[in-house]
DNA sequence: AGCACGCCGACT
DNA sequence: GTCGGCGTGCTC
């Protein structure tokens, strides 16, 4: 077949293909995955090759003018994987294109040798500094790096060095201290840092079981299933992806580990690249904390071959190694693995779909299963590998449930930390042995109500209450980020009666502080980490000791090890299971389990307090008991009889404007029209106000939809919509197999 | 996504 | 008679 013409995807959403004249020229050099420049209309566009074809029926064809880059971005592999994905997830393939593409590579249209250069600018006479010190110490910090600098230097590199961002940087541009120019650049390899290399830890007999199980499968990879590996906190998974990565490159093959985002630290990071440290590039890394030169860097590591390995949050499943052989999903039940925002994908379910394309191992580990995962396993779609042993013969943490009605009933007023939760904290300060203390809220007091007429300050935007935060001294929405001053008198009835109710994080740090003066108490949550290494640092200090108790949110709950840690109380196990949404429990289960396991890392067994109003529920009982299987099956039986997933797949279109009125209308018109379109076999909810119904000034209506045949009820929907043309203010969108029902 | 084409109300 | 409203349709 001799290669004229080129079918383009165009970088824009025209939802159509295109084809154009190959020249003579780069005949030889353009293939599936080549990116091009072409002219569209009366401008040029980037676009990405999707076939290659010897005829085209299309009229007034135009020629390519140029290619952009010497090897195609993306495998023929990738390219079919995008387009499972817009059938699947019902969104248009070039939505696709914008996840699987980093921008830097779709903007780049010829230089990856170009980088971002920093040399010093103007000189900042001393007044400068001082009020630069004053009101941007950030930008001070970097300015007194950049002034050290003899001739210029690599952006990615400064930034990184100093832990600062690239919008402190542009802000000193602006200022004009320093100046900023792109530059060809002959990269340093000796730049990155040194790891000391690790070698293989001995395994006990069921991580060798399950070692044994994947090594198998990557020998014949082709009727291998995904396997699930289920093992308990501090069950050593980690090491099995490591010995099963290793075999896979010493078989030639390459490995993408992902990674919930929030576990994707400097620590996690360190423990691939030193266990690899063989070669320089072995390991890259992708994470949404990279400049824009950085993931240009990592990007190209990946795709001209050097990297063989990568590690990496969601996105990361779209690495474009060649010869993959394995995939690791940690943590698969995580739910930062599914994209909020169009392309609405979930990247474990993307990662065993690419791992059928490619032919390789899938490996989706954790300490508790997501329900679908499970559900999987017992179908015999998955294969299950189980540890139930922690590494060392450490035994699991003792789980004792407190009851908070009866400790309400003691103490006459709003209980934070009960009289067994605080015994057992006092027994901790006196052997020097550390404590975590968890709640799933943020702030100081949850409401400020008014005691003469009942109102509670709300969101403007929003239908929630806001939170008071004593630090900042304000009202904020946790959703829209919206502040507001705190009132002296109501603003509705202008009594002077406000009281303050609930409480969160903020409170609990004062509560403790309160309780046990001479402890070092920490908070760790979204407010107290604004600045970027306070993670690090606060882990740091913990680890070392400084730190006694540490108060915090979800951020605790992820993946830490700190074996001094003998105590975990989680405050109120309630909060996540009164929501109103058919997960509530899984998720309660899952972060109890997950925080429990921070408990008796060490040698010293463990000790959790789980204070709770409802001692009973099943998610507190059978995570008490560490008993999953009990869990899940009473779970599935709930899920089934709802025909929920993951006996149905779920798919959620929301309706927002701003306008009440409009989404409500807009709403009830596509579900006549959905009730035509859709056979009996999927179930049709009716339209209905969204739980949170206002959220950021939009009304949002919900129509839930149910089904198994995912991808046709994809297609049906995406027809209905599209022969529906929305007023200009009000927008559809749909989820599949969506995770916030909010 | 943009941008042009085209068919009906308030101005010179 | 003209300017301009944004509904509809096309882009190789």
């Amino acid at each position: 077949m001799k290669a004229n013409y080129a079918r383009v995807l165009i970088d824009r959403s025209i939802r159509r293909e295109l084809d154009y004249a190959i020249p003579e020229s780069f005949a030889e050099k353009i293939g599936i995955g080549s990116r091009v420049r072409v002219p569209f209309r009366d401008k040029a566009a980037l676009a990405t090759v999707v076939a290659v074809l010897e005829e085209s029926g299309a009229s007034g064809i135009r020629p390519i003018e140029a290619l952009v880059g010497d090897k195609p971005a993306l495998s023929a592999k990738l390219l079919e994987l995008a387009r499972w994905m817009a059938a699947y997830y019902c969104c248009s393939i070039e939505t696709v294109m914008r996840s699987l593409l980093p921008q830097v590579i779709r903007k780049a249209e010829v230089g990856w040798k170009k980088q971002l250069f920093v040399r010093r600018g103007r000189a900042a006479s001393a007044e400068e500094i001082e009020k630069l010190r004053k009101r941007a110490p950030r930008q001070a910090e970097l300015l007194e790096a950049v002034a050290q600098l003899h001739e210029p230097k690599l952006a990615a590199d400064l930034l990184r060095e100093t832990s600062l961002d690239n919008q402190t940087l542009r802000a000193l541009e602006k200022r004009g201290f320093v100046e900023l120019r792109e530059e060809a650049v002959e990269r340093d390899p000796h730049a990155d840092e040194q790891f000391v290399p690790t070698t293989n830890l001995v395994l006990n007999s069921e991580q060798a079981t399950a070692l044994a199980a994947i090594e198998k499968a990557l020998e014949a990879p082709a009727k291998a299933k995904p396997f699930l590996l289920h093992g308990v906190t501090g069950s050593g998974k980690t090491e099995i992806y490591l010995q099963a990565i290793r075999w896979a490159l010493n078989n030639g093959k390459t490995a993408i580990v992902l990674v919930p985002e929030i576990s994707l630290t400097p620590q996690t990071v360190e423990r691939f690249k030193a266990r690899f440290a063989e070669a320089q590039d072995m390991v890259a890394v992708l994470h949404s904390h990279l400049s824009e030169g950085e993931r240009h860097d990592e990007w190209h590591k990946i795709q001209s071959g050097r990297a063989r390995i990568v590690v990496g949050a969601r996105s990361a499943i779209f690495a474009p190694l060649e010869n993959l052989g394995l995939i690791v999903v940690d943590e698969e039940h995580e739910t930062s693995y599914k994209q909020e925002e169009a392309p609405r994908y979930h990247a474990r379910d993307v990662a065993v779909v690419r791992g059928k394309l490619e032919g390789c191992v899938v490996l989706l580990g954790t300490a508790t299963p997501s329900l679908e995962s499970y559900f999987n396993a017992t179908r015999g779609k998955y294969q299950l590998l189980n540890l139930t042993q922690r590494v060392d013969d450490n035994q699991m943490p003792l789980i004792r449930v407190v009851d908070l009605r009866q400790e309400k009933r003691k103490a006459k007023s709003l209980t934070i930390i009960g009289d067994k939760l605080h015994t057992a904290i006092i027994a901790r300060l006196e052997k020097r042995e550390q404590t975590i203390l968890f709640l799933n809220r943020r702030g100081f007091s949850t409401s400020l109500l008014c005691s003469a007429c009942g109102e509670a300050r709300e969101c403007p935007n929003c239908s929630v209450a806001l939170t008071f935060h004593r630090t900042a001294s304000r009202l904020s929405c946790h959703l829209c980020g919206h502040t507001a001053a705190v009132p002296k008198k109501c603003p509705a009835c202008h009594e002077d009666a406000l009281i303050y109710s609930g409480f969160g994080t903020e409170k609990v740090e004062a509560h403790v502080m309160h309780l046990f003066p001479k402890a070092e108490v920490r908070r760790m949550d979204a407010d107290s980490m604004t600045r970027k290494d306070a993670y690090r640092e606060t882990l740091r200090a913990f680890r070392a000791g400084k730190i006694d108790i540490l108060v915090g949110t979800q951020m605790i709950a992820k993946g830490l090890h700190f074996p001094n840690v003998t105590l975990v109380g989680i405050i109120n196990a309630d909060l996540a299971l009164h929501l109103p949404d058919f997960r509530a429990g899984e998720r309660t289960f899952q972060l109890l389990t997950q925080v429990a396991g921070r408990a008796g890392r060490g040698e010293t067994p463990g000790e959790v307090f789980v204070q709770t109003f409802t001692p009973f529920s099943p998610s507190i009982q059978f995570a008490r008991h560490h008993d999953f299987t009990g869990y899940f099956e009473q779970e599935l039986e709930f899920r089934e009889r709802c025909d929920f997933p993951p006996f149905r797949h779920a798919v959620l279109l929301t309706v927002r404007s701003a306008h009440e009125g409009r989404a409500k209308f807009s709403a009830e018109t596509i579900a006549r029209r959905l009730r035509e379109a859709l056979p009996a076999e999927f179930i049709l909810g009716e339209p209905t106000p969204a739980p949170l119904e206002k959220l950021q000034g939009q009304f949002r209506f919900h129509i839930l939809m149910r089904g198994e045949a995912i991808v046709r009820l994809s297609r049906l929907v995406r027809e209905t919509l599209d022969k529906l043309p929305m007023p200009e203010d009000v927008i559809a969108s749909v989820d599949v197999d969506p995770y916030q029902l909010l």
